[in-house]
DNA sequence: TAGAATTTGTAACAAATGTTACAAATCAGC
DNA sequence: GCTGATTTGTAACATTTGTTACAAATTCTA
C-alpha cells in the first residue's frame, strides 16, 4: 500500500501527511461493479483512488439514472467529503467500473490535517475545484449537445478512463448512464458505424476515431 | 457595512475573523444587471454577498448560456474562490440580478484564514458543499425534467430569490436562461397560464400557485 | 400623435427524441 | 444439438422541442 501511496502521492502530500495516512488509512480493493457509495449514505470517511476506474452516478426520487463523471487514481470523491465532515447524506453513487484499490480516510482527521497540512488544503481545495468543473462539463453536455454527440464524447470518455478502445458494454448500460432508452442508443450506435467512428459487435464497441 | 456583516455572519464568524474581514474587505454596491464576473477573469478575491442577487451564468466557446443557480447573501462564489486561490480562470458570470452589496475578500487571505480560523474552514467547505448540491440540482433538472416543468421551476425560484410574486422579465431573457428559444417559452407560458399557475402582462409575469 | 422599436401570440412545419412492438442474432447452460 | 435468455436491429408512430414567418399589441421617442 505505501507502494501505491508514493506512486501518486508523493508529489502530493508530504512526508509526515503519507506517514499519516499510511497509518489510520484503510486499504480496500473493490472488485469490477462493486458498489462503494450509495444514495443516502453517511460517510464515516473518505476513499482516495489508488488504482482503477469509478462511475458517479446521480438518481432522483424516481429511481432515474444518470452519469456525472468518472474518478481516476489519485482523484477523491467530493461529494463523500461533504458528507463525511458534515455528517450528511451523500447525494450519489459510486461504482467500481472496474477492479480498483482505495485508502479509506477516517472524517476525524479530515479537519485536523486542514490545519496541520497546507499540502492537505491544496488536495482538498484542488479536488473541489475539480469536481465542480467536472459538473459544469456535464451540464454543458446536457445543455448544449445533442444525443448523438454525448453519445460519442460518452464512448470516448470511456474509452479513456478505462484504457481500452474496446468497451465491454450493451446498449442498455449505456442507455441507463446517458438517462435514454435502448432503442435510441441502438439507432445512434448504428449511424456512428455508418459513419465509420466505430464498430459494433455483441457486447463490444470499438472505437475508430478519436 | 460592518452593521451587515454583523446581521449575516455574526453566527457564521468569530470575532477575530469578523475583525479582519472588516478591516481588508471591500466593500461595494452593484447596480441592477452589473456584471461582477466575467468569463476567462481571474479573480483577485472571493466576493460575500450581503444583501441582493446574484446569478450564476455558464457559457460556451460558440456562445451559448445556461442559468447554473442563483446566490443569495451569506453565500459565497465557489467558483471564484476556486479561481482565486489556483489563479486560474474563472468558467462563469455572474450578474446583479437586483440592486446588491458584497465585501471583496482578498486572495491572499483566503489560505490564511483556513489555517487560523475554524469557522472559516467551515464557512468554505459548506460553501463548496452548497455549490455542488447546487450543481446537481441543475443536472437533475437538465436531465429528468421536461422544459414546462423546468420553465415553472425557474419562475418559482426566481420569484424565491427575488422575494417578489411578480417578476420583471421577458420572453426572451427566459429564453437565454433556459437555453431555448423565445417561441417555446411563449408558447408553455400560455400553456402555464391556462392552468391558472401564472397570470401574464407584458414584461411581467405573476405567479399564483406555489 | 405618428412612427419606430419592443414584446407577445400563433400557425405551420422540421427535427430530435421517446415509445411500442416484434423479429433476428447470439450466447449460456443443459 | 436444443432451449431459453439476452442482445441487437428496425419499423412505425407519438411527443417534445426547435425554427421560420408574420401579425398584433404595447411602449418609447421624436
Amino acid at each position: 500500500m505505501r507502494e501505491k501511496l508514493e506512486n501518486y502521492f508523493s508529489f502530493v502530500f508530504e512526508k509526515e501527511l503519507l506517514d499519516e495516512i499510511e497509518q489510520v488509512g484503510v486499504y480496500k480493493k473493490l472488485r469490477e461493479n462493486e458498489l462503494l457509495v450509495d444514495l443516502g449514505d453517511k460517510m464515516k470517511g473518505v476513499p482516495l483512488l489508488l488504482e482503477g476506474a469509478i462511475k458517479i452516478v446521480r438518481e432522483d426520487k424516481k429511481g432515474e439514472e444518470i452519469l456525472l463523471y468518472f474518478l481516476e487514481r489519485g482523484d477523491t470523491c467530493a461529494s463523500s467529503f461533504a458528507s463525511a465532515i458534515s455528517n450528511g447524506k451523500c447525494g450519489i453513487r459510486a461504482i467500481a467500473e472496474k477492479e480498483s484499490e482505495i485508502i479509506f480516510l477516517p472524517a476525524a482527521k479530515l479537519d485536523e490535517w486542514l490545519v496541520k497540512y497546507k499540502t492537505w488544503r491544496n488536495f482538498v481545495i484542488d479536488s473541489y475545484n475539480i469536481r465542480l468543473n467536472e459538473m459544469m462539463e456535464t451540464i454543458d453536455t446536457l445543455a448544449f449537445m445533442r444525443m448523438d454527440e454525448r453519445l460519442y464524447k460518452y464512448l470516448k470518455d470511456k474509452a479513456q478512463i478505462m484504457r481500452e478502445m474496446s468497451l465491454n458494454t450493451t446498449h442498455q448500460e449505456i442507455a441507463y448512464d446517458l438517462h435514454t432508452s435502448r432503442v435510441v442508443i441502438s439507432r445512434l450506435l448504428k449511424q456512428l458505424e455508418n459513419e465509420g467512428k466505430i464498430k459494433l459487435n455483441r457486447n463490444r464497441i470499438e472505437i475508430l476515431e478519436f
